[in-house]
Parts: structure tokens; sequence; C-alpha cells
DNA sequence: TGCAGAATAT
DNA sequence: GATATTCTGC
């Protein structure tokens, strides 16, 4: 079905209305070798899945959408098609987990995304093909309890959570020394886009700008809080710095 | 323990 | 000079 070298290659499909936040998933998912169909609009997306699953293997959702109510759509549509569906939100309550796993979504990850909460998607994949594999010889296991109440890699934004499938290739246990060669930690670079996003958030947070509510607001794929916080750093030192010359 | 903010390192 | 990392105190 696939190349040997799976998961290259593995389509995926991404809804998500941010023009930004798109491309910057966009960017990561490739850095893992998947193929992206970006989407930004609900009908689009919505006929994409209907009519087309079958140019997909997974797709990639945000929860929050202004003009598509994303869990009712998602509701209707989980019958009829056969694609794991990954949910991206903000939201990191349990509940709102629960809810979305009980439509059937295979995972939920809490914004904001990491590239490394995108390298291993494609285990919903595999899971997907053993299952179908398994159903016709499954009656004769007698209720076997599922062991565990799916397997999604929920992270707690706080703490630091690797996802554990298929980690076999090396058997190191230690830090993030084995990135893979396509995934280098690059540093940030602060473009003027980015500069935007950070300002605008600032803005509107007024007192209340602090680096953790400014990286959620930016809401820009793999931005880390500390990343932030340098970049508040020396933007209040160049506020101080003008503020002093009138 | 997590986080903000300052200090320091690369 | 820009950004990351470490330190400190809350």
């Amino acid at each position: 079905m696939f190349t040997c070298n799976f998961p290259e290659g593995l389509r995926v499909l991404v809804f998500v209305e941010n023009l930004q936040t798109l491309l910057s998933l966009e960017k990561h998912l490739q850095d893992f070798q998947y193929k992206v169909t970006r989407c930004q609009e609900g009908a689009g997306a919505m006929h994409l899945l209907r009519n087309h699953m079958n140019k997909f293997d997974i797709a990639i959702i945000e929860a929050q959408n202004s003009t598509v109510d994303i869990f009712r759509l998602i509701s209707e549509i989980a019958s009829e098609i056969d694609l794991p569906i990954i949910i991206t939100s903000k939201d990191d309550s349990v509940q709102s987990v629960i809810n979305w796993m009980k439509i059937g979504v295979c995972d939920y990850l809490i914004k904001p995304i990491r590239p490394e909460d995108l390298r291993f998607i494609f285990k919903h994949v595999v899971k997907k093909m053993q299952v179908g594999k398994r159903v016709e010889s499954e009656e004769k296991a007698t209720a076997e309890k599922s062991s565990s109440v799916g397997d999604s890699t929920i992270r707690n934004p706080n703490k630091r959570k690797r996802s554990m499938f298929i980690d076999g290739q090396v058997g190191e246990k230690d830090q993030d020394h084995v990135r893979d060669s396509t995934t280098k930690k690059r540093r940030v670079v602060w473009d003027n886009e980015l500069k935007k996003k950070f300002l605008d958030a600032m803005e509107d947070l007024g007192p209340e700008a602090v680096p953790k509510k400014i990286l959620e607001r930016m809401n820009v794929v793999g931005m880390t809080r500390e990343n932030v916080a340098s970049h508040l750093q020396v933007t209040f030192l160049l506020l101080l710095t003008m503020a002093s010359l009138n």
C-alpha cells in the first residue's frame, strides 16, 4: 500500500482557518515527509472529506472555527467516512477531550502544537490498517477489555511527554539528541510577520501580556514560551529605551 | 511546581 | 546583535 519508507508521503489533510498557522503546520509536516493538502475554508473541507476521503490517509482539523461548527460537522460525517481525524484545540480540559473522542476522533492535540507532536501521527494510520485487518477474525477473541482508552498522545501543555509509539529506531532513552536529520531544531527568526503577531498579541493582552498568554494568542506552531519570553525581554528593553528618549 | 523576569551564554 | 539558556524568586 505504502512505500517501503513509510510513513514518507503519508497524505495529510489540514483544515485550519488561520493561514499563518496553516502554513506553519504544513511546513512542519513536510519536514517529516508528509504530503500536505491545505484547507482553510469550511465548505472546501467538507467537500474534500465527503467526496475525496480516499485521497487522504489522515486529517488534522482545528476545533475552533468561525464559520463552521466543527464538532457537529465531524459528528455528522464520522459515521460515513473512514479517516483518522486529529483535533487541534487550545481547550485542554478533560471534558473537551472526552467529547471529541466520543464522536470518534483518533487524537487530540493541545495548542500550541510543537513539531514533535506531528511526527508520529502516522501511528493512527497504522492502527487503522491493523484494525481493519483484524476485523474478520474479531469475534473469536472474547470481549477483551481494551487496555487503554485510546492511545492519544494528549499533552499537558506544561509537561513534556513524548509519544512512545515506534520509537525503536534508536534505543536512546535520553533527551532530544536523537532528532532525525530533517528536523533540525532551528532558532526562531523574528521576521516582520512574527513580530506583528507578537505585538498584536501584546497589544490586546495589555497588562496581561505575559509569555504564556502571548504564546497562546500568537498561535504559531513550534513557538515556545521561552522563545516568546526571550523576545519579550528585548522588546521591553526597546520600549524602555524609547520611552526615556522623550 | 510552574512561571515570569532578569541575567548570562552562545 | 539576536536568540537561547540558565538562574532566581515568587
